[in-house]
DNA sequence: TTGTAAGCGTTATCAC
DNA sequence: GTGATAACGCTTACAA
């Protein structure tokens, strides 16, 4: 039962260098003027010593934690939401813990906060906010903090801090092109019933690059909150799909507004008899794996992850070596919008008609 | 510019409840003896000032850190490995989350930690580390952590601390039972060459059940190191497959060991002319969204990831409110082994002939 | 250039 | 029961 030697403190790097810990703080941190010989010898004693600094004693000290948080959304009352999004933000969690680490900063993922106070007692000076809503029940928590932050996917209330998000425009805009490029004249648009910002916008999107076009839109609804599964919400949009396949005007390029919509239009498509892309073109407004792994595969938009994360802790944490003046980072500009460029992946829902 | 109103302390709660700052901690923690009257004063003041315990400063004099980090595997030298379990890694971190709040601690994403002082420097008192592999870069890091420790996924040395692991040898019975149940005489594996532990276990089992009954197993073994996408990796499978499938005497149900595997099966069989479960069954090992996916669905071993995590901590943090003596948690055995029990998800891939 | 000392917010020790 | 006081390990005026 050994005890465990304790790590080495800046007093023991101090005691053995024969200086004081000012020195030591110092020479480490290159802040204060320390004679260039001092230096290297603290720092050797330090390396020898295996001396590492306590973060919770600087955090301490400096008043800050060093740490960003995650914030996931409530679980919603659709008994879909979590079901629906789960992988996507196991993803963003990883990907926003390597941008985090990358501005020296470690990542944590609170699941639910329920009271200010909660959120408080981590002491986050930074936080980035997935996926705000309308009547998010997050407001009051977040409105109390004191918390630097960004918001990722679009703030209806525009208040609490920038927001990133993917330039679903920019993605409309290039998938309208590409389906058009591929033969289409008229559209269809498959679009849940969420109260994610995105869909209203996506709509909008559609329906003005039509409208400048003269090109013919069909909008079908999918109500969400009948379904309990994704092949549940599948299926209802494949309900969807049907009638507007069946229809005499027939759209030829339909375009599913969540990420299990496309395969339930191919389905709807195979049990009409038409082929795909052949007859109908079809594609999705977000990218996954369903997407990849369907039979045909369905072009979708990508909406590059990394790049809003990365933008997210820039935004964040960008000048913070240039400025020493305030907390660190830019000036966090509420209702500021970063859109990040997406790209289209091309698959052969689309393409071969062959 | 108004100063942000600093959050409250002790000391101020102190002030305003005209008590010493020992008797606040005392009232609000519930631990030394102060009269009923003066802790329900005390905590009265302390709702009404918004006062909240700062974790960082509690930390630093209790010398524990109130959080668990989450060690991701480091991106081995296989192209794929990333890509393969990217999303896997992402459901453990949010699951991860949410058991790791259950037990008042939060969650650190540590993606790929270099040297153990910047390990060290988190001051983690527990670590989570995910898939230890045989000569995994990670060790020599780790054994100069005084962390505790459970790995997830078997420690090929068994010397850092407890594993938990799925009961995989549990499900690869249940799933060898189901496909002779469905009629399966001769069984064939695709085996990924991979370094986790896992898949000599999981061919390990298969051997004993097949050896137990007099049952002919074939092996085949898919060589990943060529593969850089997880569409390669199916197709390698495929191929593998189709020699299988090609043999006079070809095996009628086969399973593949990795999440990509089954539907390269599916496709050797479709090539050949075979229908699936018609003339050959097919499963895996790890369910996914492929699985749930494929055309047909793919028969698969649910691996339980929220019970796994949830034993891990567990054991990191069972009898802290019983026991006050250590650390906190019971002692944790270096090559003790949790099982957690898995179950069969069972698709379309095995059953209906018809 | 270096050292002294105060302070960050909390809990633990030990008097009263 | 309650309250000084000293840690915890670090940073940073301010002095020397």
């Amino acid at each position: 039962m050994n005890k465990v030697p304790a790590r080495p403190t800046v007093a023991d790097v101090a005691r053995v260098a024969g200086v004081s810990r000012t020195t030591v703080s110092h020479a480490l941190s290159g802040k204060g003027r320390v004679d260039a010989r001092t230096r290297s010898h603290v720092q050797q004693v330090a390396a020898e010593l295996g001396y590492v600094p306590s973060r919770t004693a600087r955090n301490l000290a400096l008043g800050r934690s060093d740490t960003v948080g995650l914030l996931l959304p409530q679980v919603a009352h659709l008994p879909l939401d979590e079901l629906l999004r789960s992988d996507w933000y196991g993803r963003v969690a990883v990907i926003a813990s390597q941008e985090a680490l990358r501005h020296q900063r470690a990542l944590t993922i609170l699941p639910a906060v329920h009271d200010p106070g909660e959120l408080a007692s981590f002491g986050l000076d930074a936080l980035v906010v997935l996926d705000p809503m309308a009547h998010d029940p997050r407001w009051p928590v977040l409105r109390a903090s004191s918390a630097r932050m960004v918001l990722l996917g679009r703030d209806p209330a525009g208040i609490l801090g920038p927001s990133v998000i993917p330039d679903l425009d920019q993605g409309i805009t290039i998938l309208m092109d590409h389906l058009a490029a591929c033969g289409a004249r008229t559209y269809g648009v498959i679009a849940p019933d969420i109260p994610w910002a995105s869909t209203p916008a996506s709509i909008e999107s559609t329906e003005q690059w039509c409208a400048q076009r003269g090109a013919e839109l069909r909008i079908g609804h999918v109500r969400l909150a009948d379904c309990r599964t994704r092949e549940e919400a599948a299926a209802a949009a494949q309900d969807v799909a049907m009638t507007m396949l069946r229809a005499p005007d027939r759209p030829d390029a339909l375009i599913g507004l969540l990420e299990d919509f496309g395969r339930g239009v191919i389905a709807a498509a195979r049990s009409l008899g038409l082929s795909v892309p052949g007859d109908v073109l079809v594609a999705q407004d977000v990218d996954g794996i369903h997407a990849q792994l369907s039979d045909p595969p369905i072009t979708a938009i990508e909406l590059n992850l990394p790049a809003q994360l990365a933008a997210a802790m820039d935004l964040l944490f960008a000048q913070e070596r240039t400025v020493q003046a305030t907390s660190g980072g830019r000036e966090l500009v509420a209702d500021e919008v970063i859109t990040v460029p997406v790209s289209l992946a091309v698959r052969a829902s689309t393409v071969g008609k062959a």
